[in-house]
DNA sequence: AACACAAATTGATCCTGATCAATTCGCCAC
DNA sequence: GTGGCGAATTGATCAGGATCAATTTGTGTT
C-alpha cells in the first residue's frame, strides 16, 4: 500500500538545497543554463517552503511576490466563478513551476492550493527580474516556460471543446502519466492526490461522469483504480484510446 | 452598410509608421514604456504587413522569428487535431499581440490566420530580445503581455468547462465588445470577421447551437444581428446574462 | 436584375452527460 | 477491530446540445 509513495520519499532525502545539486533542475527554471547562470540561481533560491493539504501558496488579490517550482507534490490552480463556485485550470506536478500568470508584478488572479503534504521551492520575482537583467539566459527561460504553459493552456482548450467525457479522462490520465515519466517517478502505479470531484471540475464533467469513465476504464482493463489509488495496466490501450478521440 | 466599418479606415489613414504615433499604443507593447523606450523600439518596427483574408501570418512548425501586433483586422489562431479538424484557440482584436507563445525560439505550435483584411505589425523577436537585455521595460512588458495571455486563458477553460451554449455565446459578445471598446473602435454596431463556423468551434460548441444562441439573444431584444453584421441593442441585459451564468 | 453558392437558420430526433437518489467503499479515529 | 464519515460508485431519469435534414437568406457575379 505505502509502496507507491516511498519513491517520492528517497527522491526528497537526495534533494539539496539549491539547483546546482536539485535532482530537477533539468525541467525546472534551470534547464538549458549553463553552469556559471545556475550558480547565479543558487543565490537566490533559498526559499523553500513546505505546504500542508489545502495550504495556499497564494490567494487572488495577493501582489505577486515570487513564482514557485513544485519539488515535491502536487497542487490546483483555481478561480472563483461569479457565484462563489472553484473552477480548476491548473494541475502542477513536481519540476512544474506555477504563478508564472502573475509575472511583471500584477495581482494573482488565481489561488493555488496544496493537493497533499507539498514542497516547493519559492523564487522572488524581485530577483529574477534582477537576475534576467544580468544573466540574459534566465530572462529568455522564463519566456520560454511561459510559452509551455500557453502551449498547454491551447491543448486543454481542444480537450474541453471537443472531447468526450472519456476521452477527457483518459488524456489526463496519459498526460499525467507522461509528466510524472519526465521527472522520473513511476508511471505503473502510483497515487494521485486530485479527487474524482477536483477532477471533474477540472475537465468540465460531474463527479458520476468522471467516475464512469473511471469504471469504463477499468473494465477495459486499461486501469485499475481505487480512490488514491491508479495503476496503468495497458499504456497502449490508452494512447489508443486519446488517438482515436 | 459600409458606415460600421468606416470608422477603422480613418483610424488606419491616422497611423504612423512607428510606435510613436501609432494610436494604439497605448495597449500594445509599448504600453506603460516611457518615451525612451519607446523611441528604441520605434528603430525596430518597421515591418508591417499586410494581409489577405485566410492568408496565414505563420504555420505550424515554423520558427517563430516573430510576434505580431494587430493593427487593422482580426486574426484566428488554431491547432489542428490529431484527426485532422481545426481547433480555434484564440481570437485576434486590433492593438492585441499574438504569436507570443512562442517566444524564445521555439517552433510554432498553431497557426494563425487572417479573418478579414488585415495589417500588422512584426516584431522581430531577436530584436525583442536585444532590446530588452538594453531596455528592461521591454522586456518586463514582455512578461506582462504573457501574463495576460495566461489569465484569459483562464477565462477560457472557465467557460468551456461551466457554461451553457447561450452564456458561452452572451459572454463571446461581451467581452469582444469590451475589447473593442479599449481600442476606441464602435459598440454599439460593428461587423464581427468571425464566422458562425468559428465561432462555434472556439467556444466547443455547433454550428446549430450558436445560431440559437443568437436566435435567443435577438428574440430577447438584446441583440441584432444579420450574418457579420452585429448590434449590441441591450449592453446592460448581456451583462446581466453573463453575471447570472 | 437574376443567378449561384455558401453561410446561416430552422425543425425533428437522438444521445451524451447532468441531475437526482441511494448505496457502498475506504480510511481514519478511538 | 469497530464505528463513523466523506468520497466514490452505481442506478434511473432528464435535458441540453449534437446530429441529421431541409430551407432560407445574403452576397457576390455575370
Amino acid at each position: 500500500m505505502s509502496t507507491a509513495t516511498s519513491p517520492q520519499i528517497i527522491e526528497l532525502g537526495a534533494m539539496r538545497r539549491i539547483c546546482s545539486g536539485c535532482s530537477l533542475r533539468e525541467l525546472c527554471l534551470p534547464a538549458g543554463l549553463d553552469s556559471e547562470a545556475i550558480s547565479a540561481l543558487d543565490e537566490f533560491v533559498q526559499k523553500k517552503q513546505d505546504l500542508h493539504v489545502q495550504e495556499l501558496a497564494y490567494r487572488a488579490g495577493d501582489i505577486a511576490s515570487n513564482i514557485y517550482a513544485v519539488r515535491l507534490g502536487s497542487f490546483k490552480s483555481y478561480r472563483l466563478r461569479e457565484n462563489g463556485d472553484v473552477q480548476i485550470v491548473g494541475i502542477h506536478l513536481p519540476g512544474e513551476l506555477f504563478g508564472l500568470d502573475a509575472l511583471a508584478s500584477e495581482q494573482r488572479q488565481i489561488y493555488t492550493e496544496a493537493l497533499e503534504k507539498s514542497n516547493v521551492c519559492a523564487l522572488p520575482v524581485a530577483d529574477l527580474e534582477r537576475l534576467s537583467r544580468q544573466i540574459p539566459a534566465i530572462g529568455r527561460q522564463m519566456m520560454r516556460l511561459m510559452a509551455r504553459e500557453l502551449n498547454s493552456s491551447y491543448e486543454e482548450h481542444e480537450l474541453l471543446a471537443n472531447d468526450t467525457a472519456l476521452t477527457r479522462v483518459a488524456k489526463f490520465i496519459w498526460r499525467y502519466v507522461q509528466r510524472r515519466k519526465q521527472v522520473g517517478l513511476q508511471t505503473r502505479q502510483f497515487d494521485i492526490a486530485i479527487s474524482r470531484q477536483d477532477l471533474a471540475n477540472y475537465l468540465g464533467l460531474q463527479v458520476e461522469t468522471v467516475s464512469r469513465a473511471f469504471r469504463e476504464l477499468r473494465d477495459r482493463k486499461v486501469i485499475t483504480a481505487s480512490r488514491s489509488k491508479l495503476e496503468i495496466l495497458d499504456h497502449a490501450a490508452l494512447q489508443a484510446l486519446i488517438r482515436s478521440e
